[in-house]
Parts: C-alpha cells; structure tokens; sequence
DNA sequence: CTAGGGTTAG
C-alpha cells in the first residue's frame, strides 16, 4: 500500500459489506505503513475479534515508530504468544538500540527458530558487541537449528568490524559446506571481510568467482581497494562496472573519489564528481564534497578547494563540518594556517567539544612558532571542559587480538614493536614529501588486553 | 489472503 493508496483502501475498506480479521490486519499494517499511528490503533481495538497476526502486525508498527513502552504493554498482555510475537520484540528492541532487552527477551522465549538467532547475532554485531554476537552463533550450532543466509552475513560483518580473518575464513569455509557461498548476499558480505581484514587478493577472488555481481558487489569491491590505498585497481574496477547493466548509486562515488584521493589522481576526480552529478544525476552528499577536497587539499590546491566550496554553497548546500575537516587536514599538511583557523573555527562553531580541531590548530599554531596562539586554543580547549579521547587500536595476530591505548605502555613485547614502528616510520619518511623531522618522539602504544 | 530477519564508505 502506498502512501497515496492508503485513502483508496480506507474507502474500500468502508465500504465492504463483510470483513474479516485478515481485513483489518490490512487496513492496521497500512495505517503504520502510512505513518498514521492513532488509525492503526484505532482500528486494532475497534476489531471484533484479534488473532496473533493482528497483535504481532500492531508490534511491529509501534516498535517501527521508536514506541517501545506501548509495544511491550500490547506483548505482556497477550495469552497466545507464537515465534513471530517474539522475534518481533527482539527486532524492535535491536532496531531501537536495546541489545540487552533484545537479549532478555531471547532468553525468556520457549521456542527459537533461525530468525530469533539471526536477529540477536545482527543486533549484537550493530551494537559493537561482535565478539557476543560470536558466541550466539557458536551456541546457535550447537542447537538443532542450522544457520542460514541471514546468519552468515552477519556473521561476516562481524568478522569484518572485529576484525578476525581467521574467524572469517573458517565462516568462509561453512558457507561452501552448506552451498551458501553461492547466494549473493554471503558473498557480498564475505568481499567486505576479505577487504576490511586487510587481504584484497581474497577478497578478489571472491568478486571473481561470482558469477552476477550487484550494486554491493562492485561497491564492496571497489571500496576495498579504495580503502588499502590502492586507488588505481579500485578506478579499474569502476570502469570494469561501467561496462555492466548495474547502475552505481552514491556510495559507488564515495569509493571512487576517496579512491582518486589515496591516489592523488587529481584530474579523474574532478571528471568523475562531474560525471556522477551531471550523467548519472545522483545528487552529492556531504561524503562526496568531503572526498573532492580532501583529494584538492592533500594535492596542494587550498585554491582550488576554497572556490570548490562556494560550488558547494551554491548548490543551496551549507559547509558540513567533515568538509571543513577535510580543509584543515589538507592546512594541516601544507601549514596553511590562513585556511586552516576559517576551517577549525567553522568545525568549532558547530561541534565546540570536537577535540581533534583544538589539537591540530594548536599543532599549527606551534609549529610556525606562534606560541602565544596555540596557548590560547589549549585555554580554550580547557576552559570548554575539552578532553581528548585517547586513541585505540587493535590487531589479530595468530588468533589471539591485541589492544593499544595511546599512553601506556606494558604490552609484553612494547620495545620489539617500537623497534619495529620506528624503522617502519622511517622507511616511510623516505618516500614522503615532507622529511620526517616531526617525530623523533617515541611512538607510545600499550597493551591493554586479549581476547580469544 | 495478513505478522518477524538488510549485505556496501567514512
């Protein structure tokens, strides 16, 4: 039903001269559909008689439109509570960020089907608790119930955010046990892992074993490359798409023009924001403005980027702070202070506790020897009650996962990876621009802790 | 005939 239809149906729905229950679980699904609540529930207490449908269609519809309380009050007073009626609660508590009442409601349920799984390990996943989501699906095999599509894309990201490529291959290789590899959806989400896991020639493999690819597919792909630099392979990719029937969509330019960036393929990535708004039609997002001045920033071309900005603004569009961001990174890099205090003031004027501008304005302000002004900004950053957020990071390594916080530092093997990170950054030093005098300062990192 | 599950970037 859309929503112009609603109108039709509810004259129809008047005009009948019986109805039913299945009637009326319409017409209730519709009123939600169409965003008229009170209808809906109008008509649910109206109705002569109420089956398990017509209280897990009113479920839903209040868990849609974020009404927890009343979907709760409908499910505690029900007699007659089947799978549906709970995985219902489950998927509204998940869709409304409540992993824990999710959960508790899971453990309170008689009887589970593949769908109460699948909801809690997705929900877990989308509430950064991946590695809960692991043991769900752990002990969902260990049940009598099998896992299913659903199951293993979740699965997947999991694997991707964590990330744990050994987790990831042995899910891998459930999928071809169970012939699952095969759906497109699997091998999507599987692309996305290989890539976010850190092995692209997996993730390849994959996109070329399959033997239709779609809008995901391509994305998944291109950003993959996008994402570990590799901006040439990722632009081939997009002109390999280019010659399929698959139209890209707005995240296929997020790919493309971060792609351009990593590469500093300046010129493709004027021509391809052009060729996204003016042959494709699609209109840009803040990512895509963030994307095309980053790439003219980090190039050098603050200029440029300045009147790419009153582009932005003539679009009817006002400045996103990401875009202002990405100015004063590119600042940041070729000490512009000029630009770079417009961009940090505009971030500060609409994220003031955005601690990262504080710094990276102090840091410039330092580094051209104006003391006087990155004091000030630190006073500024105290006198808001501005505190940094330390940085953290993680790896697997032979199946177990270390964790570092900037500042501490008792990982057993704190010296040897020092040692390591100190001839990595200069290896690095020689191959970029600007000559590494900015860190003779001991790279800090710290153990924190392990998981299995 | 009507109800519950959604993979892609930063």
């Amino acid at each position: 039903m859309k929503n112009a239809c609603i109108v039709e149906a509810e004259n129809l729905f008047d005009k009948m001269p019986q109805r039913n229950t299945v009637t009326w679980n319409t017409m209730i699904r519709g009123y939600f559909q169409n965003g008229f609540f009170d209808k809906a529930m109008c008509s649910f207490n109206q109705m002569p008689e109420r089956d398990n449908f017509s209280y897990n269609t009113v479920i839903a519809g209040l868990m849609q439109c974020g009404d927890v309380n009343n979907a709760r009050e409908v499910f505690d007073g029900m007699v007659d509570r089947s799978v549906v009626t709970w995985n219902s609660m489950i998927s509204g508590y998940v869709r409304n960020g409540l992993i824990d009442e999710a959960i508790r409601v899971f453990d309170n349920m008689p009887i589970r089907d593949v769908v109460s799984w699948n909801l809690v390990i997705f929900g877990l996943g989308e509430n950064d608790c991946g590695e809960d989501g692991i043991k769900f699906f752990i002990r969902m095999k260990e049940s009598d119930l099998f896992p299913d599509q659903s199951t293993f894309t979740s699965v997947f990201t999991i694997c991707s955010v964590l990330p744990s490529l050994d987790l990831g291959k042995q899910t891998h290789a459930q999928t071809i046990k169970t012939g699952l590899n095969c759906l497109i959806a699997v091998s999507n989400a599987m692309i996305t892992m290989y890539a976010r896991c850190g092995n692209m020639q997996s993730a390849l493999q994959e996109f070329s074993s399959m033997p239709i690819h779609d809008v995901i597919s391509w994305n998944s792909i291109i950003c993959g490359f996008a994402h570990h630099g590799e901006g040439k392979k990722a632009l081939e990719m997009f002109e390999r798409m280019r010659l399929t029937d698959v139209k890209p969509n707005d995240i296929t330019f997020v790919g493309v023009l971060s792609a351009c960036s990593h590469a500093g393929l300046v010129d493709q990535g004027r021509y391809y924001f052009d060729y996204m708004k003016n042959k494709c039609f699609l209109q840009p997002t803040s990512e895509h403005y963030t994307c095309v001045v980053d790439l003219l920033g980090r190039f050098g071309l603050i200029d440029e980027a300045m009147s790419f900005l009153d582009q932005i603004r003539a679009d009817g569009v006002e400045i996103p702070p990401s875009v202002w961001g990405a100015l004063l990174g590119a600042c940041r890099i070729h000490k512009n202070i000029k630009v770079g205090e417009i961009a940090g003031e505009s971030i500060l004027e609409v994220e003031p506790s955005n601690s990262g501008v504080y710094l990276i304005l102090a840091e410039m302000f330092l580094s051209s020897g104006r003391k006087e002004d990155a004091e000030k900004i630190w006073a500024r950053m105290k006198g808001n009650g501005i505190k940094k957020q330390p940085g953290c990071s993680w790896i697997e390594i032979n199946n177990s996962g270390h964790v570092f916080l900037s500042g501490d530092r008792s990982h057993t093997e704190f010296r040897r990876i020092c040692f390591l990170l100190n001839l990595l950054s200069a290896e690095m030093g020689t191959k970029i621009l600007k000559p590494s005098n900015a860190t003779s300062e001991e790279i800090r990192i710290s153990f924190v802790g392990c998981y299995e």
